[in-house]
DNA sequence: AACCAGTGCAACCGCTTCTTT
DNA sequence: TAAAGAAGCGGTTGCACTGGT
């Protein structure tokens, strides 16, 4: 058996306040991020070391975007989604400023309901030549599968061809999803090109 | 004004993956 | 190679907030 990460009876636990934010803020800008474990007695807080992480991770980290969503955004996670699946860390990675919470938190709150009442079931593959790019959440890229390099693209007069690297071919069907990809091992960028259906 | 239901989001839990020994 | 510990991740929960009655 595993010893848990923290001792429960003797750690805050709910929300943080602020005095808190600021302990691990000065401290983590002092001493940079790492060993999360012994981070809370280090900085003088009673927290276990995972609820550190994820406050800072989340909410405290320079560089964070919040609020609202911006339509370019929603159309990159939809279609990454439809792509990767819920990797949900995979997704926030591409989107500056977001982190995974805010996406999976905003997909699940959003975005399905948003689907849902375009007549898209989220839940249902996103049949692309017949292979399921994603279904109930698995992706078509298996979890510790590098994502693929793009070779080319060919496009026709409703769906468009893509051909990765170690031959996978996907072919989209959907009149409105055109995605231009460029993938490669190390990195994924995407660059999307609204060609949406008049 | 009080109550209730629905919603959104911060935080937690437990499992998986990675790293170190 | 295996075991143990740490970190990361995604699913889920709980609660504050809001709008409707």
């Amino acid at each position: 058996m595993r010893k848990p990460c923290c001792e429960k009876k003797e750690t805050n636990r709910g929300s943080w306040s602020r005095e808190e934010d600021q302990k691990l803020s000065d401290y983590i800008k002092q001493h940079g991020e790492g060993c999360w474990r012994s981070l809370p007695k280090a900085a003088g807080l009673r927290r276990c070391g995972k609820s550190c992480r994820l406050r800072w991770i989340n909410y405290l980290r320079p560089g964070l975007k919040r609020g609202n969503f911006g339509e370019d955004e929603e159309d990159l996670i939809i279609r990454l989604h439809a792509l990767l699946g819920n990797r949900w860390s995979l997704i926030a990675g591409r989107l500056p400023g977001r982190t995974d919470n805010e996406v999976k938190n905003y997909w699940n709150s959003h975005l399905r309901k948003k689907l849902i009442q375009m007549g898209i079931d989220p839940k249902k593959p996103h049949q692309l030549g017949g292979r399921a790019i994603s279904c109930a959440g698995r992706p078509f890229l298996s979890k510790n599968e590098a994502p693929k390099q793009l070779l080319t693209i060919h496009r026709n007069d409703n769906h468009q061809v893509l051909k990765f690297e170690s031959s996978l071919h996907i072919k989209t069907c959907l009149p409105d999803l055109n995605l231009d990809l460029t993938l490669s091992s190390t990195a994924l960028s995407t660059t999307l090109v609204e060609e949406r259906a008049s």
